[in-house]
RNA sequence: GGGCCUGUAGAUCAGGGGUAGAUCGUUGCGUUCGCAACGCAAAGGCCGCGGGUUCGAAUCCCGCCGGGUCCA
């Protein structure tokens, strides 16, 4: 590997190739005098104080500096992806600007929009949250200056050379010493790529990373490191980042990235914490100085870490960790603050919306961090308003701007919600912590992972309530990884793909999608599997099923039952054995209604996705489709659920579209040109590979799609919305159907009506008020039933009282009263139990057997248990029961044993007083 | 995508196989010149929906619908 870092470059230019003597890594340098690596912990920042530019930049002067050098370089300045990486599937946000090259610029399957080209791309890391605010140079969100350059074998442009060239040229423009500049070797890999790198360090900053990506994951490459094999990739990337703040950081030399990148919003917040950031003041700022040159050369993510760094630092400048916790906690507060609602203005601008999963639990995680931050400092003001002091602050991001509206909405609708979990969760942790308190125990760490991870109550709410109710809690500074811990990770599958060499099959679908027969030649075939050279089968994909239908050779038939497209050859399954060999023409035909209730769908879903953008905001974004015949249903980001009167707008619209029997546009086009013209919306339903893409319009709806299409929009016939479903927080759900399977919806619809109106014999004008009716009146009779077996049970029990017998002074009754169910029995025994000395022991014939027993007190002392007695009568009549001593149930099905168990009844009271007498007998006895 | 929690009176919640409860709010009565406070009383429940187990389900099991929350 070490061969790989011998450039050219070095050898012309008087660089030495040194060994750090205190990690052991290689760097090159101009300087005969470096000593070290350049990178901390060998060395501490010495740019602080000390600028190493010329002169100060900000961050839109800088970034212009950059991308107009490498204009002037020989590059294509590239407009900047959104932060949220809509074109891939593996990860959520935007982490590196080679992220919007992935994967198919990077495969070499797609050309880049520019070769080389120049880029400022924000990115945004949550890997250490933790740190921000704390070191002083971490940030969630950042801008990665990027030159990229796409080689391929025979056609390169620059390489190493050149990338170090570059640099050096950029850095001497910016007017930093030569000599200031160490490029540490650091071998990268990354994401099934790898490949030789170069830290660029200055003032033991690192400012960039200069990648030459060149080896790609392989089973069995050549190449071994740690423990992967890689090969030589046919095209080879030069990825480089370079750090926007950074650069303004090292142009200022400020103690902090926050200071040197937002001055204004830092002081605004400052204000607003009601706290004195008096930077200029040197005293003051040699105490932060000190805190980023130390925190430069620690790892400061847990909280023993940071105590150690604040000792370190308290030790240097003389004071107590006290004092300085007392200085540093308020100012690195507002310092993530700062850059927590920069991450969020780009989140937001950028369209994410909060959920309780993927992308949008991130925006979620970040916002509501922020809130507590601002708690702790007590900032009353909105968190909105601090957004859109950011969002005001980038005149570099008009787009943004647009949609404060919605932000705003959005913002506040989190904080209110947040709020509310807030009070659920203060509440639940009261009561448990009450509970432990009286059990006079410490709260467990079990619990307060249970609370966190079920109700999303934070270590810090609990610990404040632990103190106001006065239990201990226990609660390690590890907490959140504990968590982390509990939740195991979610293993990969991977998909072993067909190694199959064949041209693509001819897609006659495309070609002529009105036709419904082809004839083809058979190319091979692998088990069940027939590949032909030209197809009308549309192979599963974009959420649409595959077409069937037969293949047949004369008379010889098979059916197709599912096509499938594997690099752009297509497989068509067939659910029986045939004799097709090789080089047979076959003729095709597929089903029509199952391919054109797939079509009218198709096309109906980039029609409903048009309306409910028109109708719920430009924020919804496609996150999944799938049609079927009969129905289809589209997933769309959105912050709260659609109301009855959106979703009846949302159709409305729909079916005016297709009355206005709108053509639908198809062209392949060139996909670079494409994004430029109508911007990344082109990949609502999943980005596809390919220099070329499919553009489908309809009205003014434009998307990258593979699906059949009807031409007109009038052929999709009405479009019948069914529901909407909250499938996630932030993801609504609209399940829909168009043409015939629409008609039939509505006719299920009017069955239903009818069926229910037929019911109560009215007309389906009067269902609702006369179902209201009925229900009303239904829970009137059930008061008027209730009251009246109260009212039963009465007069029962005044009736029945002179049948009792006499048992050891207890009053028994024992009687079957015909047909009544278990809530008159209930009643009447209740009402006898309220006598004190009486047992009653009541059963009915009522579906099956019932038997309720109940006592009095004086009985229950005397040792009469209505639960014993029921149970054993329960068995006589071939069921169970139970209850309460005062009074059980408990029934059964033989209806002739009743007499029987009502006797047993009577025998088990006189029993049990007895036993009970000899008890109290033998105790007084003893 | 994978967990976990949750749905009971207008609101907040208890109960967790055996007669559906508390507090607040509401209404009426009492006390008061009136109000607040207080005292007494009452009204208010398909215990989310549909199945299953059981003599019996708000309670246990399964499915659906709704809400919450954590992880990647």
């Amino acid at each position: 590997m070490q061969d790989e870092y011998q450039l050219d470059y070095f050898k012309e230019n008087g660089f030495v190739r040194k060994q750090c003597p205190k990690c052991g890594k290689n760097f090159w340098t101009r300087d005969t005098e470096t000593e070290f690596c350049g990178d901390p912990p060998c060395v501490s920042y010495s740019f602080i104080g000390a600028p190493v530019f010329k002169k100060e930049y900000d961050i839109p002067s800088m970034r212009e500096a950059y991308l107009s050098f490498f204009e002037r370089h020989g590059h294509t300045r590239v407009n900047r992806y959104p932060v949220i990486a809509r074109w891939r599937d593996d990860i959520y946000l935007t982490i590196a600007s080679i992220a919007d090259f992935q994967p198919f610029v990077t495969s070499g399957l797609v050309p880049p929009p520019a070769n080389p080209l120049t880029i400022s791309q924000p990115c945004i890391r949550l890997d250490d949250l933790d740190a921000v605010g704390r070191s002083g140079r971490h940030l969630t969100t950042f801008e990665m200056m990027a030159h990229h350059c796409f080689n391929s074998r025979g056609n390169e442009i620059y390489w190493k050379d050149g990338t170090v060239e570059l640099c050096d040229s950029l850095l001497v423009s910016l007017g930093l010493d030569l000599n200031a500049i160490t490029y540490k070797e650091s071998p990268w890999a990354g994401g099934g790529n790898a490949g030789p790198s170069v830290e660029v360090m200055v003032g033991g900053l690192e400012l960039a990373t200069l990648v030459f990506m060149d080896l790609k994951q392989t089973k069995g490459g050549s190449i071994d490191i740690k423990g992967e094999t890689y090969e030589k990739m046919d095209n080879y990337i030069v990825d480089t980042g370079y750090g926007l703040e950074r650069f303004v950081w090292a142009s200022r030399g400020s103690p902090t990235i926050y200071d040197a990148v937002f001055p204004k919003i830092v002081n605004e917040l400052m204000d607003l914490a009601g706290i004195e950031h008096a930077i200029e003041n040197p005293e003051y700022a040699e105490i932060f100085s000190q805190n980023a040159r130390l925190a430069g050369v620690m790892d400061i993510s847990g909280q023993a870490n940071l105590l150690q760094l604040r000792k370190k630092v308290a030790d240097s400048i003389g004071t107590t960790v006290e004092k300085l916790q007392k200085i540093m906690a308020p100012v690195e507060t507002v310092y993530a603050i700062t850059d927590h609602s920069r991450c969020l203005a780009f989140m937001f601008g950028d369209g994410i919306i909060p959920s309780n999963v993927k992308g949008g639990y991130l925006a979620r995680l970040v916002l509501r961090r922020t809130l507590r931050l601002m708690k702790e400092l007590g900032i009353k003001t909105p968190l909105f308003d601090i957004i859109e002091m950011q969002i005001r602050n980038f005149p570099e991001y008009p787009e943004f701007r647009e949609r404060l509206d919605t932000i705003h909405e959005i913002v506040d609708l989190e904080e209110e919600k947040y709020a509310g979990t807030i009070e659920r969760g203060t509440k639940l942790m009261r009561k448990t912590a009450q509970h432990f308190k009286e059990k006079k125990q410490t709260m467990p760490l079990g619990e307060l992972i249970q609370l966190y991870d079920t109700h999303g109550i934070p270590p810090e709410i609990t610990r404040e309530v632990a103190k106001e109710i006065g239990v201990d809690v226990e609660l390690p500074d590890t907490f959140y990884s504990l968590v982390a811990k509990k939740h195991s990770k979610a293993e990969v599958e991977e998909t072993e793909d067909l190694k199959i060499e064949f041209p693509p099959t001819r897609k006659l679908y495309y070609e002529h999608p009105e036709q419904y027969e082809f004839e083809a030649k058979v190319l091979e075939v692998i088990e069940n599997n027939i590949i032909l050279d030209q197809t009308l089968f549309y192979p599963e994909g974009g959420g649409q099923p595959a077409d069937h239908g037969t293949l047949a050779i004369n008379d010889y038939l098979v059916n197709v039952v599912d096509a499938r497209s594997i690099n752009g050859i297509i497989l068509h399954e067939t659910d029986s054995d045939f004799g097709f060999k090789k080089g047979d023409i076959v003729k095709g035909k597929i089903d029509v209604e199952r391919r054109m209730a797939h079509t009218r769908h198709h096309t109906a879903t980039h029609i409903v996705n048009e309306a409910a953008k028109t109708v719920l905001g430009k924020h919804i974004w496609q996150t999944g489709a799938q049609k079927s015949t009969d129905r289809a249903r589209l997933d769309l980001t959105h912050f709260k659920r659609i109301t009855d009167e959106e979703f009846k707008e949302i159709e409305l619209l729909a079916n005016r579209a297709v009355m206005k029997n709108q053509p639908v546009h198809i062209d392949w086009m060139d996909r670079v040109e494409a994004e430029k013209k109508y911007g990344f919306v082109l990949y609502q339903g999943g980005v596809p590979p390919g220099k070329e893409i499919r553009i489908l319009r309809v009205g003014n709806d434009v998307e990258a799609c593979g699906g059949t299409h009807v031409q007109n929009t009038g052929l999709i016939g009405p479009i019948k919305l069914i529901k909407t479903e909250r499938i996630q927080d932030g993801v609504e759900r609209i399940e829909y159907s168009a043409g015939e399977a629409a008609v039939k919806r509505i006719q299920e619809r009017d069955d239903l009506l009818n069926k229910a109106s037929d019911a109560l014999r009215v007309s389906p004008e009067q269902l609702p008020d006369t179902v209201n009716r009925f229900f009303e009146e239904w829970k009137d009779f059930k008061k008027e039933n209730e009251r009246l077996k109260a009212e039963l049970a009465e007069v029962r029990v005044k009736a029945m009282m002179g049948d009792t017998i006499e048992i050891y002074g207890l009053k028994v009754l024992s009687k079957m009263i015909p047909n009544a169910d278990v809530e008159e029995l209930i009643k009447a025994a209740t009402e006898f139990g309220k006598n004190d000395g009486v047992v009653a022991i009541l059963a009915s014939d009522s579906g099956g057997v019932k038997i309720v027993v109940a006592a009095g007190a004086r009985a229950q002392k005397m040792g009469v248990n209505s639960g014993a007695i029921v149970r054993e009568m329960a068995k006589l009549v071939g069921g169970g029961g139970g209850g309460k001593p005062g009074i059980a149930q408990g029934g059964g099905k033989d209806v002739t044993k009743i007499g029987e168990a009502l006797e047993r009844g009577v025998e088990m009271v006189r029993e049990k007083v007895e036993v009970a007498k000899n008890k109290k007998y033998n105790n007084s006895n003893r």
